[in-house]
DNA sequence: CGCCCAGGTGATACTAAGTATCAATTTAGC
DNA sequence: GCTAAATTGATACTTAGTATCACCTGGGCG
């Protein structure tokens, strides 16, 4: 049994494996990259039977906070998620031109970070990081 | 005469110094810290004569475009903007108690990004940094 | 198995942040 | 001052998300 396993995380934290949550997991699976909530709730909206708009931005919400979706704002300052890959912290590069999104494992904060605001007496929290690019398909479409 | 002032960036630019802007800039130029759109149409339409909320938002655009203002988002993940102090690149740190906003000039990733991103052929165009935490009062007040 | 009720659903309505349209107004240069 | 182009503001529309509340159902218990 895979623990990390939507379902699971979801038991595992004490919430009601609902048919509604298990389509839109089902739903979400299957989601080749990016979406933003609209895709979402359209895509829930033609499932049969339809899955109600709250409940998908409501189970959105629930993925977020476990774990399960990550948000990942566009390199045009949009909205959108997307199905983590991994649970430890780590951030994203964006490509401008496709939308894919990557992980990027080592965080390349951590380290200055901690000097710079220690001596600017700020008690540091957490940090959220967005990296824009062209990811590897993308330049090699752009040489052409 | 400061070329770096509100009016004369929008005139360099090609954009007029109109009545609805001078009124905007006058208003922002005193705000204390980080506002939201909705805080500034309100002030906007109880100003005399009111500034439409249409016109806010134009400006509000135009001033980010110009760097005038920039955007900031809240440890809660809400929008938000600030007047900005400097011009160029930098970052921020966004107290999650206060909401205050200071300016991080020495950008702690450009570095590392680039080996980071190079290993994985990706070819960055620009990044976008948050660091959430406590300001120093905020931190004094939690001791007590 | 079947009851029961806390947790969840979905319709509806509401808020915040924008964008699009377009006729009426204003700016800035001549 | 005249005029064309830029800008305004009213209105309507879109996307994202929250709030309410009557109804429904998952799953623990007997
Ligand atoms: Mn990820
Ligand atoms: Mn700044
Ligand atoms: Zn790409
Ligand atoms: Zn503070």
């Amino acid at each position: 049994m895979n623990s990390r396993a939507p379902e699971n995380v979801l038991i595992a934290h004490g919430h009601r494996l609902t048919e509604p949550r298990q389509r839109l997991i089902a739903i979400l699976s299957q989601w080749p990259s990016r979406f933003s909530a609209g895709e979402l709730v359209k895509a829930a909206r033609k499932a049969e039977p339809p899955i109600g708009r709250a409940t998908v931005f409501r189970t959105l919400g629930l993925l977020l906070e476990l774990g399960i979706v990550e948000r990942v704002r566009g390199a045009d300052d949009s909205e959108g998620y997307v199905v983590a890959r991994r649970g430890d912290h780590h951030h994203h590069l964006v490509c401008s031109s496709c939308g894919r999104v990557e992980d990027l494992p080592l965080c390349p904060v951590e380290g200055r970070l901690k000097e710079l605001a220690a001596e600017r007496r700020f008690q540091v929290q957490g940090h959220n990081l967005e990296v824009y690019g062209l990811c590897e398909g993308c330049v090699k479409a752009d040489e052409k």
